[in-house]
RNA sequence: CGGGGCAUGGUCCAAUGGUAGGACACUCGUCUGAUACGCGAGCGGUCCUGGUUCGAUUCCAGGUGCCCCGACCA
């Protein structure tokens, strides 16, 4: 309106605005799975493999997932830190092929499978072991497909063509092989051990497998009597009936008691009461004579023959006749109450004083400490309970044939008729106890025969195989540090590996039995031949192949020398199956020992624990070089994920969300040695970041339409300084982030390339660029100089990116002028070349020390609405010692690195004049002070800057003018 | 209950035995030629208690909270 004469003419189409196909915002559940089929379609994968055909490997085996269920986050975690490892890899340059694999076996698939069965009213009964075991492998193929197809969708690369699976013929054949040399080593026994035993189904029951629920017990509260050393170790006792009293909710593991377990820290006394010596823990005197209750008491003392009847006083000091410690009760004896058998007392850490006597009657068949400390102290793992729940014939015939639940009241009967039944024999307890989670009948703990494979027995060379297995373990690099000391702890105070499982999806132990006395067969060469022919029809082969043709038509027993034999029907534990992957896989298709083993803190007591114990039981190595730990999944508050709570996040949901990108950028982002956490305010932060980086790209993209390398590329020499300045960031950001990924600090890499990003480009090398790049002479040295810069930059951010941020990273690298490799992931990681001047570095420093402070001005003079835009403004300096001398020579530049229309340097302050504190940057004594004024002239119409010419007259500024011709 | 780990603004991460920094979010301002963008300014922090030290967010001890593994419930 101001302007009467010829309208403005519109200079934009002589400008070189950004121009490209890079859009703005990422659309990301469109890009993503098209970025998936052009990766399939041109096979990056294998030609990335290919194209380190002849590097030195990288081997980083997938610690197979169970194939079982959806992916969680905890998965995505997992599998995106290894992709990140790969890729990383391949692009420096390593041979690192990607070997996804799934654990198949055990019993989630089991009872998953039944479920099934159930719902189709199928009775799994009716089915054979083999029919059964094939919906098993079905129901595993199906979860595997499932699972594979969601670990593509995060852009997970690998050979999922080829996965290994533990079903696999060939890996069940080599784990048998393993077990061979187990056996062949001497290092496999089979042994008693108390597991959960249905008595209604008559099977083994895991832990995963019994529910606990209220259950009303008896509460017995029993008397032992001691044998003849108490009363030698403290006279007052001589001549008086001793006891040791015990409370037990399950009478009928009395017949089983062969020892009692005290604490060697407690202190016990011997009370008098009703005619005999009650020995309990000090402390539980008084809750054990409420218990046992003092009328009672007298009424079965009465009956004692010459003993005394009189009313007892609870708790009456004057009736503790001696002290003693849990210690010194050690290796005392007593007289089994139902039974002609002797019992000792022993030491236990597990006894407690929250309930009971501080005496803990130990039946080392039926409780897992009572057969720990059995076997401390060498005690029989005697269990005369058969597989029907009822008693052999050790029992005695009184007890013998009767089922064990039955039995208590009879036992309680025959305990009180002894006296030794100290309560009501009608007493009774209320409390948790495990029962079948199928049948929902109590279950018992009971020993079977169980397979182990020994830790402490002295091997070849003297030592122990723990001792072995620690050893390779302080071999190990541990990621993060603590993770050997987490492992070690496990590996120094674990027992006995129990492999074998009663159960039916897995892979069999190959032993016979002699059907004559029942002695086993372990032969390695049996073994090896069960897996040859597993190799070829399954572990099916096992069940329907005589035995006899795997031992051989003339076998005898070694012992009894009978020729007829049966075949153990246990399978392996899953963690045996697991275990063996270093050599089904690593050993066959890649290389033994491992690079980098990479699982969650749990596999400490898992997959590290295990193949550790495999593979230095059978190779006497570790498997892995490195083993690097991640913590778990938490939500936003840190509180662990549940369905109960409501806080699970699926990746699904993400990946709809926001796109598997932000995923994969979660995972990097995030400091994985600790807990990670994720939440809706998380992923946002990260849709931002993530939205920074994408618009760094954008910017030096589509700035670079005009821009062939070959062509146009100014030598590093030639660079204007602010571009130098900038390539020598980059070179620092390159170096920075290589070594963020060789130490496998990944977080790291996000945060250095955002920081880069906002605070080095878009801030600053970026903002004041547009000018130069906008309105510059196209093919001027100033434009290219500066365009050569973005080059390398939109070419080196990809390829940095790459490992975490491979769809963006592939998508901008397609937009990159000049590249001669198809696709970013065979493009390798760029090189740190054009490191920092030293002086260079000092120079902006200082300069952007200056302008940060001028900024602040300017921030003033537009809240006083002096202007707007910085380009309305004129800055004048004053400066004195050494920043006058330093602002002078770079006076040209200023203007440009202040994004206003013009910087005059004077004598004297002006009336608004503010002081800049940049001393610090400057050095000492440095005073420099700013004045914001309008710009002087009026704006080019063309490039916005001030210009006194414009004002005069001229159409455009002298830039512009020079620009357009 | 035992073993291992972690703790820095609202969020994700840096740094250091000597003034704790960045990004994102938030608030305010600004641009409208990176525009569902860009730029500037502001707000805001070392879990608690002791100890070592001239000085501790950093080293040590204890506590609290959270996570992983295991045990317990006779």
């Amino acid at each position: 309106m101001s302007d009467a004469g010829a309208p403005p003419k519109d200079y934009k189409d002589t400008l070189h605005l950004p121009r490209t196909d890079f859009p703005i915002k990422g659309n990301l559940a469109k890009l993503e799975p098209r970025m998936l089929g052009w990766w399939a379609e041109r096979g990056i994968w294998a030609r990335l493999l290919e194209k380190n055909a002849g590097a030195e490997p990288f081997v980083l085996p997938d610690g197979p997932p169970y194939a079982n269920g959806h992916l969680h986050a905890g998965h995505a975690l997992n599998k995106v830190l290894k992709d990140i490892v790969v890729k990383y890899r391949n692009l420096a340059g390593w041979r690192c092929d990607f070997i996804p694999g799934w654990d198949t076996h055990g019993l989630p698939i089991e009872q998953a499978v039944e479920k099934r069965l159930k719902d189709k009213k199928i009775d799994k009964r009716t089915l054979s072991r083999e029919a059964f075991l094939e919906h098993c492998r079905a129901y595993a193929q199906e979860f595997i497909d499932i699972q594979k197809a969601e670990f593509q969708r995060l852009g997970v690369f690998g050979s999922w063509e080829a996965p290994y699976r533990t079903l696999d013929f060939a890996y069940e054949a080599q784990e048998l092989r393993e077990l061979a040399t187990f056996a062949r080593r001497g290092m496999l026994y089979r042994r008693k051990k108390p597991v959960y035993w249905c008595l209604h189904d008559q099977t083994a029951l895991a832990e995963a497998e019994v529910e606990y629920e209220p259950h009303s017990s008896p509460s017995a509260y029993v008397a032992f009597r001691a044998g003849p050393e108490p009363a030698e170790r403290f006279p007052v006792l001589k001549g008086r009936e001793v006891c040791f009293v015990i409370w037990t909710t399950t009478p009928w593991t009395l017949p089983a008691n062969l020892a009692i377990a005290v604490n060697a820290d407690f202190e016990y006394v011997f009370y008098e009461a009703g005619g005999r010596v009650l020995c309990v823990a000090r402390e539980l005197l008084a809750r054990v004579l409420a218990e046992v209750k003092a009328d009672e008491l007298v009424l079965k003392n009465a009956r004692l023959p010459g003993g005394d009847v009189e009313a007892v006083v609870l708790d009456d000091p004057r009736r503790i006749l001696a002290y003693a410690s849990g210690e010194e009760l050690e290796h005392l004896t007593y007289q089994h109450p139902l039974l002609e058998r002797t019992g000792r007392v022993v030491l236990g850490a597990h006894v407690t004083l929250e309930a009971g006597t501080g005496l803990v009657h130990t039946a080392p068949a039926h409780g897992q400490e009572d057969y720990e400390v059995g076997l401390k102290y060498g005690l029989d793992i005697y269990n005369p309970v058969r597989g029907d729940g009822r008693y052999d014939e050790t029992v005695g015939a009184a007890l013998q044939g009767l089922r064990v639940f039955e039995a208590n009241p009879i036992i309680l009967e025959l305990l009180a008729e002894r006296g030794a039944l100290l309560n009501s024999k009608t007493d009774t307890v209320e409390h948790t106890y495990p029962h079948c989670w199928r049948c929902r009948q109590p279950v018992i703990l009971s020993a079977t025969s169980q397979w182990f494979i020994p830790l402490d027995k002295p091997l070849a060379g003297g030592r122990s195989f723990r001792q072995q297995v620690l050893e390779a373990v302080d071999g190990v690099r541990w990621v993060p540090e603590w993770g050997h000391s987490r492992i070690r702890g496990m590996l120094e105070a674990r027992p006995d590996w129990c492999i074998s499982r009663q159960r039916s999806w897995g892979v069999p132990i190959p032993i016979a039995y002699c059907e004559g006395c029942g002695e086993a067969l372990v032969s390695a060469e049996v073994m090896e031949r069960v897996a040859a022919a597993v190799e070829q029809e399954g572990t099916g082969v096992w069940y329907r192949t005589p035995v006899k043709e795997f031992l051989g038509a003339d076998t005898r027993c070694a012992s009894c020398g009978q020729g007829e034999f049966r075949r153990e029907t246990d399978i392996l534990d899953v963690w045996f199956d697991s275990a063996c992957m270093f050599s089904a896989v690593l050993e066959r298709r890649q290389r033994l020992p491992a690079d980098l083993f990479l699982e969650g803190s749990d596999q400490h007591r898992g997959w590290f624990h295990s193949s550790m114990l495999v593979a230095v039981g059978t190779r006497d190595m570790s498997p892995y070089r490195a083993c690097l730990t991640h913590g778990f999944v938490v939500d936003g508050q840190g509180e662990k994920m549940s369905k109960s709570k409501g806080n699970v996040i699926a990746p699904e949901k993400i990946i709809q969300q926001y796109g598997a990108e932000v995923l994969r950028l979660w995972v990097a982002a995030s400091d994985y040695r600790n807990d990670v956490r994720l939440s809706d305010q998380i992923l946002q932060g990260l849709s931002q970041g993530y939205a920074k980086i994408r618009n760094t790209l954008r910017y030096a993209l589509g700035n670079l339409h005009d821009f062939e390398p070959a062509r146009d590329a100014v030598p590093a020499a030639e660079l204007l300084p602010l571009d130098a300045w900038a390539r020598g960031r980059l070179a620092e950001v390159v170096a920075r982030v290589r070594r963020a990924y060789e130490d496998y600090e990944f977080h790291l890499v996000y945060a250095t390339v955002v920081d880069f990003c906002a605070a080095d480009l878009s801030a600053v090398y970026f903002d004041i660029l547009k000018d130069t790049l906008y309105t510059a002479k196209a093919a001027g040295r100033a434009r290219r100089s500066a365009q050569t810069v973005l080059h390398e930059v939109a070419s080196a951010l990809p390829r940095l990116l790459a490992p975490v941020m491979s769809f963006t990273a592939e998508e901008a690298w397609q937009q990159l002028p000049g590249r001669t490799v198809e696709s970013v992931f065979l493009a390798g990681l760029p090189q740190p070349h054009g490191a920092m001047e030293p002086a260079l570095a000092e120079r902006y420093a200082k300069l952007f020390a200056v302008r940060s402070a001028v900024q602040g001005v300017l921030e003033v003079a537009r809240r006083e609405k002096l202007i707007g835009s910085s380009l309305e403004a004129r800055v004048v300096l004053t400066a004195s010692g050494e920043a006058r001398d330093f602002l002078q020579a770079h006076q040209g530049e200023l203007p440009a690195l202040f994004i206003v229309s013009q910087v005059e340097l004077t004598e004297q302050p002006g009336p608004r004049a503010q002081p800049l504190s940049v001393a610090q940057a400057l050095g000492e004594g440095s005073a420099v002070t700013a004045e914001v004024l309008p710009a002087r002239g009026a704006k080019c119409p063309r490039c916005w800057v001030y210009s006194e010419e414009v004002a005069q007259g001229r159409e455009v500024c002298p830039k512009c003018r020079e620009a357009l011709s």
